[in-house]
DNA sequence: GTGGTCTAGACCACC
DNA sequence: GTGGTCTAGACCACG
């Protein structure tokens, strides 16, 4: 279910958990009103600290996609779905934009830009 | 001729400044066999601890794109400008492959993802 | 375990750090997955400042023989004891061969470059 | 008839020049009465700053092995050659003595170390 | 003047 | 608790 995490590249653990289950959401593997597993389940699942996914829950709640249910767990909020797959389509696209902003500035020219960006889609999209 | 550093963007300050000279060599501001401005020069100029200009330049040296002079100054390698620009279009292609990779995982269809791309090409290189 | 260091020897107190890092580990005192003594505590037991230390762990970090795991340590590599016992032989290798070309060159005559050779040998290996 | 200085090698130049001014009279380029190239002529020479070659000669003076003749230049005293030899020898010496010390503590097999000092001894006395 | 090293003490994010 | 970064100020050898 999750592929797990990563400590070594940079990216705090704490976020790896947040983003994994959002992308999760965003997949539909959680839907509204389900409950996410509980911070010692999830810690023992990702080989993680427990202190570090108690992080990332909290920060999850801060964003509105999960809330916590006293005394049962953390249930995924109404609108977490909508919520997850449009901060996916932000993320992305503020990369793009900013990854083609600074190949511009690094006078990377038209065509090569576009060869590089043609052969990537083509490989990926098939 | 430097932009000054952003000491609040996570990017250690010692990374900023490396990243800038190697862009003002892959952009011709600096040719091989040039000094670089000293560690205090540098330091002074960009607002920062010469101790950090000084790790900076210890991580160039490393990456052999200048090299000490004693008692003299930082010269910029023969081959710097080749090593530059060579890592700046490596960069570039990873961090394309990578959005493209993330875009294609969250189900963005072929038709968006053109959509985005051509959209910000069009707007950048006019 | 650590001998202590010596600041007036001419070799940079870090350079000592990580020579009798590696030295341990080649000896077999250290082994993978086993975790260093933190900055602060070797810093301690070598009478140095903790960011000497640090900039030690950088260097060894770079050289792969050590790994920092976040919030939790240095940790020895898997193949650290491989590289430092290589590098040992290395070192050593080069330098019989640095000195003897100088003699060499300085036309010592062969048998008393024989003579210093066996003497040594016989009093350091009984 | 002095081969150039290296400026990359860790070595001060100032020593460098200094030692090829020493290798010369113990192999008999120089002798005693003798006077040595100007510090200009000198530094030409050798491609370095004259105050270098500056601090080499003075450096050979508390050596005792040049002296000032006011008005003259640098002449090479009575034991000089002597002096030259007497050094190389033990620097010589003691490079050994402490190569084969490490290699002791470093646990390499009586072997291993015979092995490659013959290797060595053979290719460079033929 | 140059770069290189070291110390001291501070602050940060992470686990 | 851990490592990582930054600043400040000092001292050194080198050219």
């Amino acid at each position: 279910m999750f592929p797990s995490i990563d400590p070594q590249n940079g990216i705090p653990i704490f976020e790896q958990v947040c983003r994994q289950v959002k992308y999760a959401i965003a997949q539909g593997a959680y839907h509204s009103g389900e409950m996410l597993p509980s911070v010692r389940e999830m810690a023992q699942k990702m080989a993680v600290n427990p202190n570090t996914v108690s992080r990332s829950y909290r920060e999850l709640q801060r964003e509105e996609i999960i809330e916590a249910i006293r005394g049962t767990g953390m249930q995924i909020t109404p609108n977490a779905t909508a919520l997850c797959k449009k901060e996916r389509k932000r993320l992305i696209q503020e990369r793009i934009s900013s990854v083609l902003q600074e190949a511009h500035a690094s006078q990377v020219s038209k065509s090569d830009i576009l060869g590089w960006l043609e052969k990537e889609v083509q490989r990926l999209w098939k």
